[in-house]
DNA sequence: ATCTATTAATAACT
DNA sequence: TAGTTATTAATAGAT
């Protein structure tokens, strides 16, 4: 039985990687083991650090060193104190020597311009969606006549499908509950569908990742 | 002579160095060592990425690309007009005063902060947006005894409330159509998550985390 | 800053 | 998207 002799890490050169599934599996890897060095230095000198990362096509990824539970925490009450990266900078702003002022600025320029693109993306997301969004939440006192109409056929039709489905299962005696519906009868997300990604935790040290959207890497 | 046989590497743990000389070293080497990844980085594939790293004593380290200049001609070349602040922020950029970046910082800051709280609100709505999608476009089929039972209870409010809303319309004559239902289901790809990513976190000493903003992974 | 001996990171492949 | 392996790259400790 032939072995299997990998080539092994090859020397490769410093250029624009073409080849897009390799330059996709490389920057995966690349920023992993960029963050996981930020982090070591984190830990190692006792520094903060904040790396932001732009794809091209506008997805950002970062890294960051404070708290961790107040990050997440954070994100889970969308009530976000100012972010660390930015507190840094005003921190940093307060008594950096000068000419620390301009790398700042244009730095903190490129974030702001990057989010007001990602806002506009996600404004024109948002009004895709709103067309679903608007039909059940609250509407019904701003929908007119056809709309109610076509709203309560619809209705009928949706009824007498879960009423048949409920029959069937009944049938079948397939029970299967689950917490889809919360208390206020919106549904609540499990993570079969989204993809939270997750390192191998046992390599790095507590600090924070972050990720991009979408489910593509770019 | 004798030979040099120096110690070579040394395996180290991932804690706080306390030798202050050592950790003065290996500060030194490793921001090096980190600033080159991500240059590596940023040339392989291509992406933009910004370093800010406070050492304790205040000092700033920061790393960019493109560098500076590169980002200020693009915004004045191809992006036109930003955002009239944006613009006469970067106008000023160029030949301002000293004095006047520290405002300047201060007035993007604000802004960065506004436009990532925008962009997180958006980001949310659109999560949920995405959620509501499931609980009626499709979900039929999948859903256990208890969440059809739950469904169909809510679809009996609804439709009393839509019922009420039409005998209301009907006595006020107030007729107001509008293409809500189109034939096919609107469908809006979700294309994101947002998901805190938090490493293995057993919480270090002395420092904090942070996120710059986006959603981790590693 | 320079120099190895080692460890850590990772390119190619599965 | 995850492992595995052979090499290269990074770097701890000493100079």
């Amino acid at each position: 039985m032939a072995k299997k002799p990998s080539m092994g890490r090859q020397k490769i050169k410093i250029a624009k990687i073409e080849i897009k599934n390799h330059l996709q599996v490389t920057f995966s890897k690349r920023r992993s083991g960029l963050f996981k060095k930020a982090s070591e230095l984190c830990t190692l000198c006792g520094v903060e650090i904040s790396i932001i990362v732009f794809s091209p096509a506008g997805k950002v990824f970062s890294f960051g060193h404070p708290n961790v539970d107040s990050i997440v925490d954070q994100f889970l009450s969308r009530n976000p104190p100012p972010n660390t990266t930015t507190r840094h900078l005003i921190d940093a702003h307060r008594n950096a020597s000068v000419r620390d002022l301009n790398s700042q600025l244009t730095q903190v320029l490129n974030e702001l311009e990057a989010e007001k693109k990602r806002g506009e993306t996600l404004d024109h997301m948002r009004k895709l969606a709103s067309q679903r969004k608007y039909w059940w939440e609250k509407p019904v006192d701003e929908l007119g006549l056809n709309e109610l109409g076509q709203l309560r056929d619809s209705m009928e039709v949706l009824k007498k499908n879960v009423t048949n489905q409920t029959d069937k299962l009944f049938v079948e005696g397939n029970v299967n509950p689950s917490p889809f519906f919360s208390a206020n009868g919106i549904a609540m997300v499990d993570s079969a569908e989204i993809k939270p990604y997750q390192m191998n935790a046992s390599s790095t040290p507590p600090h924070v990742q972050n990720i991009g959207y979408g489910h593509g890497f770019f």
